[in-house]
DNA sequence: TTATAAAAAGATACGTAAGTCTTTTTATAT
DNA sequence: ATATAAAAAGACTTACGTATCTTTTTATAA
């Protein structure tokens, strides 16, 4: 459902944040490496990001990428809305430009729970959450 | 979450049902006006749903396409499966090449539930129940 | 049997996502 | 000050989804 682009950049802020938790301000040459994403293009993404002001970075020796305010958690949904756009969660199923309750297409009465199911999951999940299930190993970040 | 040219298919093959209906079989040109979408690529889709034995086509004055089985449903599953690919359903959301509940990503407990209810809902819907409801006024096939 | 109307087919173009390469800017350590 | 290590930036390439144009094939009607 979700482009390359995002799923590079979920697994990124994931890693960057685990890696933050050690102390550690990781390059984006090395999240490339632990993520399994293509090096230079996710320097593209993460550069992103920081313009979005999702995660913060550091240019020189020792810079790399962090996050300034750890406490305050960051949606799935903030991630997919910087990089999918702002309409990603209102699209018609069917490709109608206008389509609702009172005008609806064909397969909106069962299209919507669904997309709205998945717009509810991506605004509970949370970078950190996922990075907790990882610390936790219940989940792995890679599968190399 | 399609793309629109599977859309385009959805579309289109909802309204040859409904013309079918009427003992009409329509062109690409007209099927393309009345679901709006671009008249050639229209075609293009048509041509690809006719190899993959969805629809049937006949060439030649008083040609059009058509349903030869009217009373097998198609599942949109079967249309989506034709236009996006076998893999479309079994993805993982997190990207990871493989992903299941024995070796989960960090979504994967929350996602799979989201993407395996809208497997569930293209599964139930048919070409032929969207069309019922547009015939029933209790939906519309375009917004012009 | 000829004109016509339709889909099929092939070539090409456009737009955006995905990815690479090179140069520039910035901070730090020596 | 200078060398070094890092992100930022810009130009370019590739792949694919989307779309158009032209020609060919096929069936029907006249």
């Amino acid at each position: 459902m979700l482009g390359k682009t995002t799923e590079y950049a979920i697994r990124a802020l994931v890693y960057i944040y685990i890696q933050n938790i050690k102390g550690e301000r990781p390059g984006f040459k090395e999240i490339a490496k632990m993520i399994d994403s293509p090096e230079q293009f996710t320097g593209k993404v993460l550069q992103n990001l920081t313009r979005a002001n999702i995660v913060s970075s550091m240019k020189g020796r020792g810079g790399g990428f962090f996050f300034n305010e750890p406490a305050n958690p960051i949606t799935l949904f903030k991630v997919i809305e910087a990089i999918e756009g702002k309409e990603y969660f209102l699209k018609c199923g069917f490709g109608l430009k206008r389509c609702d309750t009172n005008n609806p297409c064909p397969l909106h009465d069962d299209y919507a729970p669904v997309r709205d199911s998945f717009f509810k999951m991506v605004n509970e999940k949370t970078i950190q959450s996922l990075a907790y299930k990882i610390n936790k190993h219940e989940a792995t970040l890679n599968r190399l």
